[in-house]
DNA sequence: GATGAATGAGCGTTCATTCAT
DNA sequence: GATGAATGAACGCTCATTCAT
């Protein structure tokens, strides 16, 4: 067996070249999503911006739908990226402990591109592809519940479907509207006092 | 001179020809939101299912953007009228007797028009005149602390506008979700499971 | 045969009323074209500003074109009007000093309303009922033809109809591209001037 | 490497194109104004019979205002060609020959398309971008000064702007008139007689 | 592949005109 | 007569998408 001296294969020229494209394409659906608006961000304007043709813009993305849900998949990955990474070792951790950071952990996600956030949840309208924005939030929920299920001695006797669907529901929206419709509310230090009551609302509700 | 029997007088044709007109609009506006989607409820589509002209549109709604706001306002307002009718009589109930006829009032808001209002927070775009479609929470906001302030006794020490916020955001998170992203999983009777969770959230929050 | 008492007949309260809608609509239009242009000279507009209803409008005038020409005519009466008056006993003048009277009566026939004057010229398409708007300039010259006849001995042998165009033509431009072209080069003073050299122009083509 | 035998290289295919396109938007613009009327040169209409879509339009015109203004520069500038190729060698000419030849120079300019400079000079409303239609006018004097005082030899003293103003003035208005609004008036040969009379008028004006 | 000129359905909106009241 | 709500053809314009080069 030859010696492997390259674990990751370089990509074909095609290939990188491809991956710039779409890149710039995501970037510069992205940046006028943010700085113009949803309504500003046709597809020529894009490919404009991004230095490529329409055409090629079509070559990669069926249809502006699909770009637009490119962009919004790769918001919602950054931030999963985020979330889990503040997640690490919370299976170690004490139910109280475990939510506080699971609450730091959402808000966290939020800071990603809190711009982008807001177009995504306020412009663009969730049809076809779109629908499925919110489809992360199942993930979160199925998530919790792992931690509930791991956390059981601590918690009261409840359906843990439920509880999961609660927590999460609550968590967001807290997290949600805290940064996005009442930022001029909630300075960072606020910010700290809403995650107290936020891991105080959770745990009072789970606890024992 | 002839007795005017009638205090309220007739609406003169005009004004009533007026108010079918308008009310013609918006309904067939909200019947397209809801059958077809945002993206089809042009004005012309809107006046033909209205049967009336586009012209006759524009006689009362200078923009498609008010035509739509007023969907929406009257949508709202709708939902305001189930809630409020639900909380007659919240304040001399205790904090626990309270809270769950808030959550059971929000539960019936949604019901007025589910359809609607998924409708109005996926597919419509907050701009313009549209922007102020999340103002209603606000007002909870508010009516909520009221709330609280009348029940100082039962609740721990808090501050009561975050407090406020944490409680909404919650319920609203709550309701809004099991009605429209998880139908499915809430039969009515799963409702009511809901709204004792929900409850038991609330008030383990405030409580003492 | 009996006394008439008075010699102009009351009008019927009909035909005083008719004739009030007549004016204030000629009125508005006027005012609009001034104050917001051709464009926005709509007849519901027209209408509102002259306190009638639309359909009041289409009582008088069948179309806007007819009632946009009433406004031309009477800017154009209203303009012969005043050159009339500054013409009375031009028949006995000399060639020169009658030729200097002409002038001036043309320049203050531009003074009586310059603005709409400038619409008229400007804005309005010379379409249908609007074409005879330069038919003024026709008449003129046929009025200058007499005064020519009126003071053949003083000028030189010439086609008098030739010369009567090339007088009134020469001017009637020079009044108006002095009054509307070029406002700013033309002081009060300055128009002395131009009446000067005018009137040189015109004695020097004419005279033996 | 090879010699490139072609200084001015072939115009790329999509130069060539876009070329087309323009020119037979203005064409068809110019042809239906002068056919049809202003109030018939719908975009939508014009990009009829330019046979393209209305989308390549706006690819090239901003607006139909910007359509309308490039078919009346185009115009001024094949007038302002023919006029300039009737007054070469002017300086040389005494005064007489000279404003003969400015004359005649502007006969045959409004010789080019008198159907396009009526509706120009008449249906064309002078609002935004076609503010500028008379602009022409104004540098026709400056060119005129610059010929008063190259032969101020031959003229009497006078203050040169102002007769400036007046000839061109005066010239314009006769040509024009003579052209568009008196054609029956003028026969070929009739023409001739004005411009003897122009002439005229303009010499005996200015001459010692 | 990449380009960008071309497409055209469809949008929001206006306004001269009509007609039931 | 007067009213003004209603009409609807038509307008200027946009933009997702296609396709010849």
């Amino acid at each position: 067996m030859p010696r492997n001296t390259r674990l990751n294969p370089r990509k074909t020229a095609g290939q990188e070249r491809s991956r710039a494209t779409v890149d710039a394409l995501i970037e510069a659906t992205a940046r006028i999503l943010v700085r113009e608006g949803f309504d500003r961000a046709s597809t020529n304007h894009v490919a404009d911006v991004a230095g490529v043709s329409v055409g090629s813009l079509y070559q990669y993305f069926p249809s502006k739908e699909a770009l637009v849900a490119a962009v919004v998949d790769r918001h919602t990955q950054k931030i999963q990226r985020t979330v889990q990474a503040e997640l690490i070792g919370i299976e170690a951790e004490s139910l109280e402990r475990g939510v506080r950071k699971l609450i730091a952990a959402a808000i966290e996600g939020h800071r990603v591109d809190p711009k982008l956030h807001a177009v995504v949840a306020e412009q663009i309208p969730r049809v076809g592809k779109l629908q499925k924005i919110s489809d992360s939030s199942r993930a979160n929920i199925t998530r919790f519940r792992e931690f509930l299920d791991s956390h059981q001695k601590e918690i009261r006797t409840l359906d843990l479907d439920l509880a999961a669907f609660v927590c999460v529901s609550s968590i967001e929206a807290l997290t949600h509207n805290a940064v996005l419709h009442h930022a001029e509310t909630f300075s960072t230090e606020a910010m700290h006092g809403l995650a107290d009551e936020a891991t105080r609302l959770i745990v009072g509700y789970l606890k024992k």
